[in-house]
DNA sequence: CTAGCCCTCCGCCAGA
DNA sequence: CATCTGGCGGAGGGCT
């Protein structure tokens, strides 16, 4: 299926806010599925609308309230229903909420759990037999109070097919994805994330909890191969090395990079050396040649190049900035 | 920054 | 017929 960009239907997606949700998964619904990307992407992939079974609806907190959000008849002809999280999971969810969940899972909608929306969603008897991602402060209750549920300990979602649940607020941003992949193909999730991180300068923080124990469901095929590259970033690489460790000819080889990466061979090298050369700019003090080196990015001229194409900065304004970040967040 | 080389990438086509 | 593979050639891009 993931065939490129070669589908350009918009898909409809709802998010159904209930009383007290938390602004943040909502807030990650809007950027994936409510941001307009005509512009980048020549087409919508997505349209989003705004649901709740009231006309006015506080988020967590009291911090703030939406108005004007549709009703719960604006379900209808989703064909994916998100439903964020809720604030309190002992009061039971509302049946209206539920009924209306149930609706959209009988007519065939796909069911989008973050969070502690999977309460929700296991109330509605949509998870029966099924695996979850929980969150793990919740996994024990949410085991005890639905023991016919499935839950995955250690994942950040579970994609079932057409109920798809998160384990906490932030992989609603690796579940949106996953998601938007799936929909549209690597390429333009590719280009959806890099809109999400902007700042390349966080890259370096963030990758330690971005870097994935997923995918659960696409098999990888690639990946052993992905690894042994890896592992084996200061020599030189070509494509011809990568297809034979894989067991392809080149040509086919370079298919499946930009099936299951989004990347050309050559490219996704690229971009693991300089990830790999960010990480000693921001772990060591070596030289930027040896650096280089290490990473297979041959002379430190070049490693410049790449960092500044990467994230805009000479290699010691990186290390400057990045050394700044750490001692302001540690004080 | 430029020159020059080689590899990469991608469309196209043919075969399984 | 549909899908996947893989060889070819040329344009383009990266590296020294």
């Amino acid at each position: 299926m993931p065939r490129g960009s070669s589908q350009r239907a918009t898909v409809e997606v709802a998010v159904l806010v209930d009383e007290g949700s938390n602004p943040f998964e909502f807030g990650c619904v809007c950027e994936i599925f409510g941001a307009r990307r005509t512009a980048e992407l020549g087409f919508e992939p997505y349209s989003l609308r705004v649901v709740s079974p009231q006309r006015r609806v506080a988020m967590r907190d009291g911090l703030f309230s939406l108005g004007a959000v549709g009703g719960l008849a604006d379900l209808d002809g989703a064909h994916t229903v998100v439903v964020p999280n809720r604030p309190d999971v002992d009061t039971p969810g509302r049946p209206a909420v539920l009924a209306a969940i149930r609706r959209a899972h009988e007519r065939g909608a796909r069911l989008v759990g973050l969070c502690t929306g999977a309460f929700t969603l296991a109330e509605a008897g949509l998870l029966d037999g099924r695996a979850a991602a929980v969150h793990w402060q919740l996994a024990d209750e949410f085991a005890r109070r639905f023991p016919r549920v499935r839950v995955e300990p250690d994942v950040l979602f579970v994609d079932d097919g057409d109920v798809v649940t998160s384990a906490g607020s932030a992989a609603a941003l690796d579940l949106g994805l996953h998601l938007v992949r799936g929909d549209h193909g690597a390429e333009i999730a590719n280009l959806v994330s890099r809109r999400l991180v902007f700042a390349a300068f966080r890259d370096g923080g963030q990758r330690q909890f971005v870097e994935r124990p997923v995918p659960p469901a696409g098999q990888a095929s690639l990946a052993p191969t992905l690894a042994w590259a890896r592992s084996r970033l200061a020599r030189p690489l070509t494509v011809a090395d990568l297809a034979r460790h894989a067991g392809w000819a080149p040509r086919t080889l370079a298919r499946h990079f930009v099936a299951e990466t989004g990347m050309a061979p050559q490219r996704w090298l690229a971009a693991a050396r300089i990830r790999a050369a960010r990480r000693l700019l921001e772990g060591t003090d070596l030289p930027v040649e040896v650096i280089a080196a290490r990473c297979g990015l041959g002379t430190a001229a070049n490693l410049r190049v790449h960092l500044a194409r990467d994230a805009g900065v000479t290699p010691t304004a990186y290390r400057a900035a990045y050394r700044g970040h750490r001692l302001e967040a540690g004080s």
